[in-house]
RNA sequence: GGCCCGGUAGUUCAGUUGGUUAGAACGCUAGCCUGUCACGCUAGAGGUCAGGGGUUCGAGCCCCCUUCGGGUCGCCA
């Protein structure tokens, strides 16, 4: 069922007429989000993505408008003809950006009819997400998920101006590329025309942008697709967005200020939030010492505390056998918290096991009593260092790892998360933003038995330690920076190696032989020679940019039409197995069949 | 790959130690209703309790397997 819009021609969206336009005949079209029947009186919520106008049909004006009015459902595509009418004040509404008006309806066409939905359109729903996913095309006609895409274009929107006002171009890299030897897993495509061949989806457009540099287009910035064949979260999708962009001449602090100046415009402009500028800057690793995470959420305090001088040589093996093996024991004061019941002790020690820790020490600070299972192992004296250390007053829960201490940077970074949460610190409206400079070059894999880049391969390292690289690759530091926002990742950069003996060190001490190097770099490598300008940039995850700004857990919610968990679709059922023609095309053969 | 949590009308949920015919709200259908905007009133339809197996006289509830989701560790340069 559905009639011709032949005829007839928008002249306002839902909520474009106003007080003003009382008297004048309009024609709306959108979505029927409610009626109300009356009896000889039908009221009919008219939605599009601007909002709600209310439409009139009365029925002592005429019947077959009126009886065409009652057929009307929940989600029929309507067009209307009427009236602008003022409200008489008792019927208006305070809560609609329309509620001064109505339409007097005098011509209704049913453009499509609809079933009842299996999901209700309204703000805030609580559906399962499956269900919301089969059918998201229903899923986003809800206002909190249209207002989110709305906002995700304005950001886009500002972002290209905004670096197109400060000399950056738009220039678009490939999709199909080649495989990266190093990172996440690839998508994988295969070439019908060379049999056996696969390009791959790029991870980042890293090196086309480095090249764009070689090639002099001095300032690049793209709203990129990046892909990565990787378990999926909460703020991750295989698929997923990048505001992208690299500069020529520069360096660490030019990258930052020019990036500091689009936060601030896209909050103000975008959420009419003011950020101050700039931003605070923490190295990594007082980052590590500090909050126990290189993403630190600065909203809150609950900072770590060292006190391993403190029980080196006390009698509390665990305490002093980690410190004596190069590991620390460090602690937090959850401020309030000893009125943990032993129950939600025992959750948080879970907690911190998952993060590779053995246990969790901890001590209740009572009014005139400490409730704790390792008082005994300390001297008084030794106790009141601890509590002093930590600035433990009566009410508060102070906890410890003792561990390598990456485990106890772990733990205790998740746990001072964890005890936020359930205090309720974290505001969603607050936005806490700081750099996390000098990263770490290298670090150390054990599973692969060498050191392996922890940005990237050709990120520089810092001037002051090149002399390191070789004698102490795990002392020198980066010229990389990462972005955080409330504790969450929001992007990263650095600046790159313009030298082509540096990048020659480099793969040596990730263990690339030379002809590795030139076969998989070689372009790059290749280009180096031809005159190269220190460049360096860094790339922004938008969906995650727009979660916070939207105040949303995942990502999926900004994203149209995302991935479930074990990346697929619910909806287009995607991944799908293909044509057998297909696979012999492709010169493909596969060993896992579709189960019959 | 590991761990944790979950799946009951279209939707969100309740469902007692395992005990008669599995309930509520919203939504839906029909009737009545001229100022509703969470419209109201009356009546009604709607269930493979995710699927399979087991224990039991008896299973939505207990056990096992499978499946589908969510969170997370690993992974994500």
């Amino acid at each position: 069922m559905g009639e011709t819009i032949y005829g007839l021609k928008r002249t306002h969206r839902c909520t474009e007429p106003g007080i003003a336009d009382v008297g004048k005949t309009v024609t709306v079209m959108g979505w029927a989000h409610k009626r109300r029947n009356l009896g000889s009186l039908i009221f009919v919520a008219l939605r599009d993505r601007t909002g709600l106008l209310q439409v009139v049909f009365n029925g002592t004006d005429g019947g077959e408008l009126f009886s065409k009015a009652e057929t009307i459902r929940n989600e029929y595509v309507l067009a209307v003809v009427g009236e602008v009418a003022k409200r008489t004040p008792e019927n208006i509404n305070p809560n609609m950006k329309t509620g001064e008006i109505e339409i007097i309806a005098k011509e209704l066409r049913i453009l499509s009819a609809s079933e009842t939905p299996p999901i209700q359109i309204e703000e805030d729903s609580d559906v399962n997400e499956v269900i919301r996913l089969k059918h998201r095309y229903l899923d986003l006609r809800r206002p909190d998920m249209q207002a989110n895409f709305m906002l995700r274009h304005r950001v886009v929107k500002i972002a290209r101006d905004y670096y197109d006002t400060n000399g950056f171009l738009e220039i678009e890299t490939p999709i199909l590329v080649n495989s990266s030897p190093e990172g996440a897993r690839d998508y994988l495509v295969p070439s019908r025309v060379h049999p056996g061949k696969f390009y791959a989806l790029p991870q980042s457009p890293q090196l086309f942008k480095q090249l764009l540099m070689v090639a002099g287009f001095d300032r690049y910035m793209q709203i990129a697709k990046c892909f990565r064949d990787e378990d999926l979260r909460a703020d991750r999708q295989p698929e997923f967005t990048q505001i992208d962009l690299e500069m020529s001449f520069v360096n660490v602090d030019d990258v930052l200020s020019i990036n500091e100046g689009f936060i601030k415009k896209v909050f103000k402009e975008a959420l009419g939030v003011d950020i101050e500028t700039p931003f605070q800057r923490l190295t990594w690793q007082e980052a590590m010492d500090r909050f126990g995470s290189d993403k630190p959420d600065l909203r809150f305090g609950m900072e770590l505390v060292n006190v391993s001088d403190l029980v080196e040589d006390c009698g509390f093996k665990v305490f002093s056998d980690a410190v004596k093996n190069g590991g620390s024991v460090r602690a937090i004061n959850a401020k309030g918290c000893a009125k943990f019941s032993r129950k939600e002790i025992d959750s948080l020690v879970d907690l911190v096991k998952t993060y590779k820790a053995k246990g969790m020490a901890w001590i209740a600070v009572e009014e005139n009593e400490l409730k704790s299972s390792i008082t005994k192992f300390f001297n008084d004296a030794e106790i009141k260092a601890l509590l002093e250390r930590t600035k433990a007053e009566p009410g508060d829960l102070i906890c410890f790892v003792a561990d390598k201490n990456k485990v106890v940077y772990d733990s205790l970074g998740a746990l001072r998360l964890e005890i936020a949460r359930r205090l309720g610190l974290l505001d969603k409206s607050e936005f806490r933003f700081l750099w996390v400079t000098e990263f770490p070059l290298l670090e150390y894999s054990e599973e692969e038995q060498r050191w392996v880049a922890m940005h990237h391969p050709f990120t520089s390292p810092m001037d002051e330690d090149l002399q390191y690289l070789e004698s102490d690759p795990g002392r020198v530091r980066a010229k990389a920076y990462d972005i955080v926002l409330n504790g969450t990742e929001l992007g990263g950069g650095s600046i790159r190696i313009h030298i082509q003996e540096l990048q020659s060190r480099m793969f040596k001490l990730l263990g690339f032989t030379e002809e590795e190097a030139w076969a998989k770099f070689g372009y790059l490598l290749e280009a180096f020679k031809y005159g190269v300008p220190p460049h360096g940039g860094m790339a922004y995850g938008l969906d995650r940019m727009i979660m916070l700004m939207a105040g949303k857990d995942s990502i999926r919610d900004v994203i149209a039409f995302p991935k479930v968990q074990n990346a697929s679709d619910p909806m287009t059922n995607s991944p799908g197995f293909v044509d057998q023609k297909q696979l012999q095309e492709l010169n493909i053969s596969v060993t896992v069949q579709e189960s019959k």
